[in-house]
RNA sequence: GCCGAAGUGGCGGAACUGGCAGACGCGCGCGACUCAAACUCGCGUUCUCGAGAGGGAUUGUGGGUUCGAUUCCCACCUUCGGCACCA
């Protein structure tokens, strides 16, 4: 018997593995191929253990479908620009490159103590020149396909950050920067955008991809469709205000219209006597944070432009008023106002005094007295008050106005979303910088192919200024332009990192390629994904982004397909054992080399994979591992301890059992690394080795039998701990390697029960369990139930009025 | 307010198709080994009444469907996540 020592096995097939090249992912036409993705981290320097947590399940996974005979690629990588390396560079003055870059080695390394089947070779890092080449070519493939553009707008800014954010990077009630918390406050710059709203409707259908529901709606109310109309006033001065509505059926019942402060059309509706009121409303709008102005539960204020408009259906005139509450962001930034039936507008109407006037009514006989309203009515029943439509029913009222108002040509049908388009520049250094050179004559010209990567310069002031370093750099944005060739200047800004994230599941295909953004003969090979995992957390960012961009891509005609991932699993989050999130000033981080020391991988790996549900995540627990620790030690000695006496002696009934049970286990293992049910699988394991332990006592050993369970187990085992059973399975005498060995194949024969446990109930009561044969009729159980004494006292003074027998496991009595 | 997920022992969690609730692990208790401790091994462990045999209750709450519900339906409560003056 010898001591169950990871360090030294570990170490030992880790280098192995290495050197054998394992874990090689090569084109294998004669196999079915599976491309397996984990969400590559970010190079912060240390792996933490939701890095494992993600990582060693979905490692597990890729060696089943490996074992099952898959090809399969799991490839890793670093998403290497951002912002903590700069400032890094800014605190402690050490370049962003060099801070990268070593962060990336060391992580490396603690990669490697995983044990996990990555294909280094297949490694792809965003902050490469050889990788950013092509994020820049990208960029300019979305500019010639009039999918990026650039334009003056409010964006959203961190003060601490100094940059600029996507939508998606602002977060909650307090409206705070993703990474760093800081509130972001409003600015007016010149933004490269990509159009994912072009691809708004399509990012809507999830056909085809098997993806959490719980991210398929977190997208769907981040696109945020509204099916309605536009409809389009016009002013005395005979300008069109257009209004998106998504009830065209009340039409009849707008009795003003609200436009934003920031609208075009304030300026020409103000009047002499107005202008002063108006002017310091804008004003007061403009002072406002956004958190305050789109409180909900703030009191609606506005004021009155001075202008009114002609309702188009009934040529009735109704003031504008102006008023926050209107957004200039979506739809068009103004609003046909109808009290009576959105509670905003009656709220304004209330507190303005303005006239609410039912036009939707769920009996003709009561309309309401608008005066007694105390809130405005989603009222389904029948149109009133609206000239020639009045009377139409509730379900067909929408329909039959957009078909009206289309007919009298004064607006149509239309659909608005929530999505926006996607704000890419950074003001920051360490990005892939944005292609595009400013001429006086030209404009914005992209640059040519051939003079890609435009490579950042070294040599760069750290100031935290606001605006990108690149741009105080003494000569880097002096260029000359590639149309006229006059002088003419860089784009100084750098692309959101999601931009690199984007497409690099497309460049661990080849990424040392140098003709394209990856070999198409790889690209033909591997894609799509077959299976990615990672955080839940980038359900409307990084999972919107690389969809979108998949589809452009497609519709270049540089990819083939719809979707880019085929499944999607989210890990939930591991808590610390105080039930918090993981925070070091809470002082509950969990560091994994630590327990790798002290448990080894294997151990870590399987805890992991123990103790909670996957997609749910869960609480640490420091006497937990011991448990998944015992197990697997008392795995050891199940295989390295000297055989007990009784060796050989079993009873064919105990081997018969023990091979019931390994292929039971079989069964239940190999479904649940198919449905991602990691927890049972290790329970699984536990309760076999359980087993494995009375069946020894019982002389098990040394027999057929037991050895066909070692081996089974073992096999079993190998996606989860692939160091201790790679070193079993030489020890019990096979050729390196268990992880090229196919998955066992399951005995149905074996695995079935030949006795069964009889459950008898009465009234739905459990009375008595009796051991029955497996396969017994109907008559033959409920005879046994009737002819045992429990049931026959129980019975005792009461009528049977019915019997109810479920085939091999129930009887069920029912009597009063 | 809207959308989504989840509520099961002291704790993490299990229960495949409506059929033995609590697998597996932690913790705890008892015992073996040991000079002793650790390791290891064995047994027990939902609550409650009972000395015991045995009885009763129990999957957030209340109702319903069913011979039978953790599982299906309705209403509600709590927690977590997302969105939110989105017209």
């Amino acid at each position: 018997m010898s001591e169950y020592n990871h360090n030294t096995i570990e170490k030992k097939w880790q280098t192995k593995w290495e050197e054998t090249g394992l874990y090689h992912a090569d084109i294998d036409k004669s196999k079915p191929k599976f491309y397996a993705l984990t969400m590559l981290p970010y190079p912060s320097g240390n792996l933490h253990i939701g890095h494992w947590y993600a990582m060693t399940p979905s490692d597990a996974r890729a060696r089943f479908k490996t074992m099952q005979g898959y090809n399969v690629m799991f490839p890793m990588g670093f998403d290497a620009f951002g912002l903590p390396a700069e400032n890094a560079a800014i605190k402690h003055n050490i370049h962003p490159n060099k801070w990268t870059y070593s962060n990336i080695d060391y992580m490396r390394d603690q990669f490697k103590t995983m044990g996990a089947m990555f294909d280094w070779r297949r490694e792809a890092i965003s902050a490469d020149e050889k990788y950013y080449k092509w994020t820049q070519w990208f960029f300019i493939q979305l500019f010639k396909h009039n999918l990026a553009y650039r334009k003056f707008s409010q964006v959203d800014w961190c003060p601490s950050c100094n940059t600029t954010l996507a939508r998606e990077q602002v977060w909650g009630d307090d409206r705070v920067c993703e990474r760093c918390g800081t509130p972001v406050i409003k600015k007016e710059l010149n933004q490269w955008f990509f159009k994912t709203t072009d691809y708004a409707e399509e990012l809507l259908n999830f056909d085809g991809i098997d993806w959490p529901e719980r991210v398929k709606t977190l997208q769907t109310n981040w696109i945020g469709k509204s099916e309605g109309a536009n409809v389009v006033f016009k002013t005395e001065s005979g300008d069109d205000i257009e209004v998106f509505t998504t009830r065209p059926d009340t039409l009849w019942g707008a009795t003003f219209m609200v436009i934003a402060p920031e609208h075009p059309l304030v300026e020409k509706l103000i009047t002499e006597k107005s202008r002063t009121a108006v002017e310091e409303y804008k004003e007061a709008a403009a002072r406002q944070s956004d958190i305050e102005r789109e409180s909900t539960s703030k009191e609606k204020t506005g004021v009155f432009s001075g202008g009114y408009a002609i309702n188009p259906v009934n040529g009735e005139q109704i003031p504008i008023w102006i008023a926050d509450y209107v957004l200039m962001s979506y739809g068009t930034g103004a609003i046909m106002a109808v009290p009576a039936h959105d509670q905003r507008d009656f709220e304004f109407a209330k507190k303005f005094g303005i006239e609410i006037r039912p036009v939707i009514v769920e009996n003709v006989e009561e309309i309401p007295n608008p005066d007694e309203m105390e809130e405005a009515t989603i009222a389904k029943g029948f149109m009133i008050n609206s000239g020639e439509l009045t009377g139409t029913p509730g379900d067909k009222s929408i329909k039959t106005v957009i078909n009206y108002i289309e007919e009298k040509g004064i607006g149509k049908g239309s659909v608005n979303y929530r999505l926006r388009d996607w704000g890419i520049s950074r003001q920051r250094y360490w990005g892939a910088p944005i292609p595009m050179i400013h001429c006086p004559k030209c404009g914005v010209v992209p640059v040519p192919d051939e003079q890609l990567p435009v490579v950042l310069p070294e040599d760069i002031e750290w100031k935290p200024t606001g605006e990108s370093p690149l741009k105080f750099h003494p000569t880097w944005k002096k260029t000359t332009c590639p149309t006229c060739g006059g002088p003419a200047e860089r784009d100084t800004d750098t692309m959101d990192t999601f931009m690199c994230s984007s497409w690099y599941p497309l460049r661990y295909l080849s990424p040392d390629y140098e003709k394209g953004p990856f070999d198409p003969e790889e690209y033909n090979y591997w894609y799509p994904v077959d299976c990615y995992t990672g955080g839940i957390e980038h359900a409307t960012m990084h999972l919107i982004y690389v969809r979108f961009f998949h589809k452009a891509l497609r519709d270049m005609g540089i990819v083939k397909g719809d979707e880019p991932m085929m499944q999607l699993r989210n890990q939930g989050m591991v808590l610390g054992e105080d039930h918090e999130k993981m925070s070091k000033s809470r002082g509950n981080v969990v560091a994994p080399d630590v327990l790798v020391d002290k448990y080894g991988a294997d151990v870590v790996r399987a805890y992991l994979i123990f103790f909670s549900r996957w997609e749910m995540g869960g609480p640490w627990d420091s006497q937990g591992i011991e448990g998944t620790a015992r197990w697997l030690r008392r795995t050891w000695t199940l295989f390295t301890d000297d055989p007990q006496e009784n060796a050989g002696t079993a009873s064919a009934e105990i081997l018969k059992d023990l091979r019931r049970k390994i292929h039971q286990t079989l069964e239940s293992v190999t479904r649940d690394f198919e449905t991602f049910e990691f927890n049972t699988i290790v329970s699984s394991f536990m309760e076999l080795v359980n087993f494995m332990y009375k069946a020894r006592v019982e002389g098990a050993e040394k027999t057929p039998e037991w050895d066909e369970a070692l081996k089974l187990y073992l096999l079993m085992l190998a996606p989860v701990c692939p160091h201790i059973t790679e070193e079993l399975w030489q020890q019990i005498g096979h050729d390196y390697s268990i992880h090229k060995h196919s998955w066992p194949i399951f005995d149905a024969q074996a695995a079935k029960e030949d006795e069964v446990t009889l459950v008898i109930q009465i009234n739905g009561k459990l009375k008595e369990r009796i051991q029955v044969p497996a396969g017994l009729n109907d008559q033959e159980a409920e005879k046994i139930a009737m002819a045992s004494e429990t049931i026959q006292s129980n019975l005792e003074g009461k009528t049977i009025r019915k019997v109810i027998v479920i085939k091999g496991k129930l009887v069920n009595i029912v009597a009063n």
